[in-house]
DNA sequence: CACCGGCTTGGTAACGATACCATGTACGAC
DNA sequence: GTCGTACATGGTATCGTTACCAAGCCGGTG
């Protein structure tokens, strides 16, 4: 039974052994394969017969080396996919990718700017036609440089500070300043901020829109109540129950991604802390969506956009640039984003 | 400014560009670049410079041509990454490839083996030097064709019927049959059984335990109670208030993966379908765990594993094999799974 | 002083596929 | 009957890189 394979692993079939079996000559069989055209129906059923005979799959790398081929790769770099956030996003670049007839190659950066650099380099010596890529950091000399040097980039979710790319952005700013200034408004104050460092660009903007509401309210930002911290869940768990252990605990939580929501609604629904008349449990107000948001008993706000669509859109920028041959100006688009009551009112029955 | 910008793209710098600058030949710069020693520090330090001046990055596609170069490249081919479940599986592999040294190229199969099998052929063109794949269905023969073929393939989570392939399973069987056993044991009968059509390896397994454990406790299964479905919500949830309104409604379900099981929560916990005396709710066990489970004001029970651990031993078995040159005997190992009770009482305040 | 050995450097060919051009064939038109 | 044209086929060169071999240079040794 076993007898009759290999030891040593079997070399490819190429594109001569095909032509060899089927009697034409390689340029005949390249033809058959590549669809070409200008081969009689006799031929082309030979050379399809012999390929699939041999198992034959076209070689990439050898057809990529001719000029002018291109590679059918779209690069992908996303932070990570541990937030089913970035998930989204990816299933929103693969869709318009296979749209366009592209496969997708795809990096985590884990928000580390030299593995984001790493990526580029890799990805690029792998000519990919182009790239789409969350950024790990405003600041990114690598994606402005390869940007320049002619490779077709765009940016989704975040921005970078200085290069010339194409950006798909979500109204932070707008729907935070908004959603915060109804809390205001209701006289909730202080209100907690939880978000990222403000090297990530859509932790800064979601900071700003908070900012903006309590500009708009007349109100100070207490800054005793600003956290910017990476989104390591014991760490939010902690900080959460600083926060709430103050003497004057804050009125409402604003979170500024759906991990800090997560980890904040963890200490919330908490039995030991327990708000016995229901108005003073603090309100919820999160950036980004999460499954089961819906399911949760604690109300809350969560402002929610597309990822989908956002990923689609980022890639179909870069596909845009990839099909045209000249350069054009960048383009800065932004995503709604709309503010979603969520969650089952607790002990309401 | 804008003036010095070339209005085509500009042509990526070669290794020989790299080497004229430097004022040596393409060998000596070849060698640098390949770190492959035998260069005077003089000649290194040059074209070092040189690489970095013109952006140079190597061209993998003609590395790849020579005879014996590896690409390094992994395809992973998951279902869908919709489901956070199968983004810790790709994360998993992600992380065994990276201490590799390997780029991965991923590829959606959306559970269509038409799909599934381009994907293969697609991606073994682009020379990948092994595959991890989910298989869409139990039935793959251009998955053992390319094992056959001499591709290193590790499949993950769902195994196939015909060819000899490594694969990585999860105990479906005997933690469904100890967990839906101790719901028979408590009396509670008649369970409702929901999960995917018996095509897809998993849910066909996690049914057999389920069989099993009715058998153990001398029950028999009844049909009207079960349902093979595909996970797709809205059908779901409609099949859900189906069987609670049967005269006699289950006294628990088992759902067969995370789809199955939120969207089942979601009828139970509909506000509408009030279980008045407590004892009365079905109770829920269900296959693979889903964030939040932990805040889901309703009892549930979730036979759990760690998906990003198969997803890196499947990559592991895949790059054992890209490094050995015989062919040995697959393998097919089982990891274990383990019920873990979740949810917040309802009303217990 | 001749020779040897090690080290550095460069020339050449080849990987597999395809664009381009040349050749061959068949058939219709005058 | 001859020529032209359209179509089918094949030969050759080439893409960027690296393995292999050859050659040059150096210093040391007999």
């Amino acid at each position: 039974m076993e007898q009759g394979a290999d030891i040593a692993r079997a070399r490819k079939p190429t594109l001569k052994d095909v032509a060899n079996m089927a009697g034409v000559s390689p340029m005949t069989a390249s033809r058959v394969i590549g669809d070409k055209g200008g081969v009689s129906a006799e031929m082309t059923r030979k050379v399809h017969a012999a390929a699939k005979k041999l198992g034959y799959a076209r070689n990439e790398a050898a057809r990529l080396m001719r000029p002018g081929q291109r590679s059918g790769l779209l690069g992908v770099i996303v932070t990570n996919i541990d937030n089913p956030y970035y998930a989204q996003v990816l299933l929103g670049v693969e869709a318009a990718a296979k749209d366009a007839g592209r496969q997708i190659i795809t990096g985590f950066s884990h928000n580390d700017p030299r593995l984001e650099a790493e990526l580029v380099r890799d990805l690029s010596a792998r000519q990919i036609e182009g790239l789409i890529v969350v950024p790990a950091r405003a600041d990114a000399p690598h994606l402005a440089a390869a940007a320049k040097a002619g490779m077709p980039i765009a940016l989704a979710s975040r921005s970078i500070n200085h290069g010339r790319v194409d950006t798909v952005l979500v109204d932070d700013i707008g729907a935070v300043r908004t959603e915060v200034g109804k809390l205001l408004d209701e006289g909730r104050h202080p209100i907690a901020f939880l978000g990222g460092e403000p090297t990530i660009t859509t932790a800064a903007r979601r900071y700003a829109g908070f900012v903006q509401a309590h500009t708009d309210a007349g109100v100070e930002v207490d800054q005793r109540y600003v956290r910017q911290m990476p989104s390591e869940p014991a760490a939010v768990v902690r900080v959460t129950r600083e926060l709430l252990a103050m003497d004057e605990p804050p009125a409402a939580f604003f979170t500024a991604n759906n991990r800090f929501s997560i980890n904040v609604l963890r200490v919330l629904l908490d039995p030991h802390a327990r708000w016995t008349p229901h108005s003073t449990a603090p309100r919820l107000v999160g950036f980004d969506t999460f499954e089961l948001a819906d399911l949760v008993p604690y109300p809350l706000t969560l402002i929610e956009h597309d990822a989908q669509a956002l990923g689609r859109l980022a890639a179909e920028l870069t596909l845009r640039r990839i099909n045209s041959a000249e350069r054009t100006p960048p383009i800065t688009m932004t995503m709604p984003s709309v503010g979603v009551v969520h969650g089952l009112q607790p002990n309401s029955s």
